[in-house]
DNA sequence: CTCCGTGCAAATACTTTGCAAAGCG
DNA sequence: CGCTTTGCAAAGTATTTGCACGGAG
């Protein structure tokens, strides 16, 4: 399975992009960030692969932020932060629903729960930043 | 603010029935919902005022589910589950992260925290009910 | 030869937007 | 008359899909 150069080559690098960057990227940034090293890349495979990697669930779709769907490699339990002034998805440590929880949200409501996400919304570090810079900020009209 | 009739009779109309529908629609839900009444109803103006609710913070966007933007006419905080069987978005009462919480998430991080949504996914008590009458189910291949 | 993965481009589908017409004070 | 709201349709844009090619066993 390891054997095959070209059977995953692209698939890998998707995967292995994903996992190293830390914005939490969308399939556009993956494959702009692809692009140079594969110049045959297509949008195409990016976008294909990413569904088989939610499915299979090596990765973790976060929704649409301004229109983009956002992607994490990374699987372990964490909530997120959407910042409304760049769009950035930040990392949040923060407990997460536990199995527990999900079983009594269950017997509660009468669904089948089985996942969890939390995010919250709000500004990240460097928009903080930029909008205590921008002082009285200007665009207040 | 109460007397241009036209002024907002299909505004009025979309907010209301937002708030008073149960499934967190869509704007398409809500188009034909609406539509009979108000035959020269226009998706376009659906679209704009959910917008404009949505701005003005009388109602709240959950997110894209199955390619469609759905809304909440309430907008006290709770959580919502997504089903995965049939896309349907039910309310979740549960306690939701405080301000006290959001203030320790920005301490913590250096976001500044204004909100937090709480996801559920899994499967809603009609299909969790559905997949138990299937028996063993018949979607296995 | 057969299968899987891919490039390319056409096709989808939701949402947005421009513009002129219409309502209301 | 002036401002807001809407209908209609065109435009926009992210994502999906069909098809044929290329590599590997």
């Amino acid at each position: 399975m390891e054997k095959r150069e070209n059977f995953s080559r692209k698939r890998a690098a998707i995967l292995r992009a994903l996992q190293e960057a830390r914005n939490h990227p969308s399939a556009e940034w993956i494959y702009r960030q692809l692009k140079p090293r594969y110049p045959d890349l297509s949008l195409g495979t990016v976008y294909r692969n990413l569904g088989r990697f939610c499915e299979s669930g090596q990765v973790v779709s976060l929704g649409v932020v301004e229109g983009h769907e956002r992607f994490d490699g990374d699987i372990s339990p964490h909530a997120h932060l959407v910042c409304a002034g760049c769009g950035a998805v930040v990392d949040i440590p923060r407990e997460m629903p536990g199995e527990e929880e999900l079983a009594a949200v269950s017997n509660e409501t009468g669904c089948r729960v089985s996942g969890a996400s939390v995010t919250f919304t709000g500004l990240c570090p460097q928009c903080v930043e930029r909008e205590k810079q921008d002082g009285t900020k200007e665009d207040h009209l």
